[in-house]
DNA sequence: TTGAAAGCGCTAACAG
DNA sequence: CTGTTAGCGCTTTCAA
């Protein structure tokens, strides 16, 4: 059974408190003799008491942890993001309590968000990119607590990521090297019909650069690398069908579905990357893509994060970070 | 601020006892009369009631959590295990508290499962294959409430991977194919210089089948690809040197280290993958691999977990699960 | 330097 | 049918 301070503070011959200051507190330890801070460690260790969170959280309505809603970690790029964020809370001193939400099932993800919600973060971070995949009345409780990362239209703390100048960039580096017509390859919106934002804002970029775009679409999901390998094949003969020169990527996950599936006779046809996850950082023979440094998104997160945990009151003020891309050729 | 029970009650004029019948006790809804269950239910709505859990846990000492330390998930292995994981305790009512443990920083590590074992979890499934990656004591105090993943040597409830097996398939499917001399390449173990047990098996099972097995290492983290890839040129041209046929991978990022860096004139000779991850699945040409069912390590965890979250007492018996490998040529 | 006591929000047994 | 009550383990203020 689970040692309490009561049990430690019988063994120990104090009172509970003593113990808790002792142990939970840290300023206990200048308050106490050499000795009853001694005996009441010691104790503690022999024992093997650990406090009780959901005791401390009740009492002190402080969590010490931030919530992250994030894309599914089977997409390389939130594994990443996940990890990267968790270390830097925890040399804060906070925890990071994930919820990765598939897309793959409104349902389940409901149920991912409303684990946040309900359990008690002092603040968290939810990532945003499509309109539909989670819906802010979930989140409108959690006033001045959330921090949405990716896209997203309201809320005072925003960390934006400026895709729309990721895929001008990879324009205009498409036409400088002569294309004409290129495709672009994601996944199909959850919400079918509407297509993804990132494939809205290609066709409009494209068009304004004079590339004709044309839109070639999986079925899976964005993380998804088996369904986008697989449709692949149909994928590239659309490209030669349309005589596109290079083809797009939504993410690093199509982008290698692509150029996994891509046949030998289309080997000169690049496949632009989106996202520089680790794997497509190494890709053999190198590619072009689009990178979003995980490092400042971390940081531009956790600063809103903790701003949001430590400000009772939610800010007046609105405070947004942009992300700017880098095109690695 | 947040609403609680008695805000309510009060709301809704009855005592908040019976708001959290109606509210969060499954049998409430049939004590009470028509209108009361209406009211109440319409009150709390308007005002946004979401019970605190960690009060309730505090009280119950139920938290119909899991947690998970697993490995690192930016390892896909550990990012499909995770998922599907947290998708069938989800359907069973029970949550997935995942402590991803990168295997890079002892302190870290620590931390993570510190995080498990200080929260509550009514069980607590956690990863091991080396012997130096998680400290049991950590775990000691959770007698009865651990679920070993992996391969462990105690605990009365244990999920093997019969890694050895899948070894051994590997080594006489080698034979089969007539080779004689094979590569095995993998990380460091942390704990240098013990190398990793997988790397102990491979060379021991190798001798035992009459091939001449050579270790090749990458200075990365399993989860690595980065590194595995850049110390794929080294390993490739000791391959060479070696005159060795093929190399066996310690996972499937070590295999994908190696295949990005393949040089043309090593094309012909084969890397085995072991995990069978998605995108290895998917590679084009296709390799072989050994795979491990996620489906039956989540359900026989699942099984495990919640048989011990269940009882009180640790049993006396011991429950093993044995998942058998199955090669993929 | 230490102890006493109130109470966080909730559950569950019991009383009315 | 509905209200009362005792506490879960802890923090924190105040008193001794």
């Amino acid at each position: 059974m689970k040692v309490t301070l009561k049990q430690v503070a019988q063994a120990a011959g104090v009172h509970y408190s003593t113990v808790a200051s002792i142990l939970n507190n840290a300023r206990g330890n200048s308050r106490f003799s050499e000795q009853t801070l001694h005996r009441v460690k010691s104790v503690a260790q022999q024992l093997g008491y650990v406090a009780n969170l959901d005791a401390q959280r009740l009492k002190t309505n402080r969590t010490m942890t931030i919530g992250f809603a994030a894309g599914d970690i089977r997409n390389p790029f939130f594994a990443e993001l996940s990890i990267a964020l968790e270390a830097k809370l925890l040399t804060l001193g906070y925890e990071l309590l994930l919820a990765s939400h598939a897309q793959s099932n409104p349902v389940e993800d409901a149920q991912r968000i409303q684990k946040l919600v309900g359990r008690s973060v002092d603040a968290m971070i939810v990532w945003t990119e499509e309109q539909d995949t989670i819906t802010p009345q979930q989140i409108q409780q959690q006033r001045g607590k959330v921090v949405w990362l990716g896209w997203c239209e309201g809320g005072c703390y925003q960390v934006h990521l400026d895709v729309q100048a990721g895929l001008k960039q990879v324009a205009q580096h498409l036409v400088s090297e002569g294309h004409q017509s290129v495709g672009f390859y994601g996944p199909q919106s959850f919400a079918h019909p509407t297509p993804t934002r990132r494939q809205v804002l290609f066709e409009m970029i494209a068009k304004h650069h004079q590339l004709h775009p044309i839109s070639l679409l999986h079925t899976g999901q964005s993380w998804d690398i088996q369904t986008a390998t697989r449709c692949g094949k149909q994928a590239w003969q659309a490209v030669k069908q349309n005589g596109l020169t290079a083809v797009v990527a939504y993410n690093d996950v199509a982008a290698m579905g692509l150029l996994l599936s891509r046949p030998a006779k289309s080997k000169s046809i690049p496949v632009i990357g989106f996202d520089g996850t680790p794997l497509l950082k190494s890709w053999q023979p190198a590619i072009t893509y689009v990178s979003f440094s995980i490092d400042q998104m971390v940081d531009a997160v956790t600063e809103l994060a903790l701003h949001a945990a430590q400000n009772k009151r939610p800010p007046r003020k609105q405070y947004l970070h942009q992300i700017e891309p880098l095109l690695v050729v």
